[in-house]
DNA sequence: TCAAAGGCGTTATAGTATAACGTTACTTTC
DNA sequence: GAAAGTAACGTTATACTATAACGCCTTTGA
């Protein structure tokens, strides 16, 4: 049940291809919906980016495509990430300048993470708790909140045991 | 009451020489507690961050500094920002790469935001609902929650009426 | 007074992101 | 299926954000 909600982020032996080919899968049905073209190029972004559930920065990505022989600069690689934001594929950390992908796409969504210092992944939630609770506190001000980012650091449950304290 | 909590950000014609007063009052006595120096760089620097309820950005300060005639390169703003930071008198707006004062000094609290896209301006805010969903979502999945970014744009009471919508 | 620590100047560089322009490739319309 | 329009991508340059590393000077406390 937690697992379910959390993803598998702190499952340390879940079967992770299966996390990437089903991220994959799903990429190609939402853009189809979406008329969006899930090129090449973007489609390894996207790979590339699930290739952990540690969030993963643009030049980083930058080196592992020139690595694969594909002839890239920045900008290809910010333009693959602003498209698969801009079609909810993948998420920006903005406490870490990088990017994770997401584990419940097509529906849009605020962006609420665990970020484990301890083993670096991310699992993201989707708690109507915390949504509310932002919403709430903001409407009492008079805010109209459009967007909420949430970003929890901590220690998850495996590295906290395996750290001592 | 709401404008207590919030913080004058969003009440367009409140005394700001008062906030900008009090802040500085304020951080002198918070660093006299904890034995720290605010040198008169910090103290500037402080003081400018204050100057709005906007986020500003370090090379912002930076000009600000030299065309004060202050001999400025950024190690000089980041040590000042890195000092404020320490010392709770500062925060980092992460999805904005920029610093905000703090309302409510001295006592250590994480960063809860709203962030209107239609004057920029930034409350703070320190709501125990929110700090209780993000704990209690974290315990769920058996993550211990240290500290938690919320960062959450929309629009203000002032701005949304003046916006048509 | 002197040793230690802290604050700051200075130079260089690392890391993150985008502007601007031209070309190629896909898609739509006739 | 050719022309026109749009989207994707290559390429170069540059802007913006942040820190490393070293040395000097000032303050602090013994």
């Amino acid at each position: 049940m937690s697992s379910e909600t959390a993803g598998p982020a702190f499952t340390p032996r879940h079967d992770h291809d299966r996390c990437v080919s089903r991220a994959l899968e799903t990429a190609a049905e939402v853009c189809r919906r979406q008329g969006a073209r899930l090129t090449p190029q973007r489609r390894r972004v996207l790979e590339l980016v699930w290739a952990s559930h540690r969030p993963v920065g643009a030049y980083t990505l930058l080196e592992e495509l020139r690595a694969e022989g594909i002839n890239a600069a920045p900008p290809t690689v910010y333009r693959a990430l602003d498209f698969l934001l801009e079609h909810g594929l993948i998420h920006r950390l903005e406490s870490l300048n990088a990017f994770v992908g997401c584990t419940h796409p097509g529906k849009p969504h605020a962006g609420q993470f665990l970020v484990c210092r301890g083993c670096q992944e991310v699992a993201e939630l989707d708690e109507r708790r915390i949504t509310r609770a932002v919403e709430a506190s903001a409407a009492d001000l008079g805010f109209s909140a459009e967007h909420h980012t949430v970003e929890i650091s901590g220690l998850c449950d495996h590295c906290r045991e395996h750290a001592g304290e």
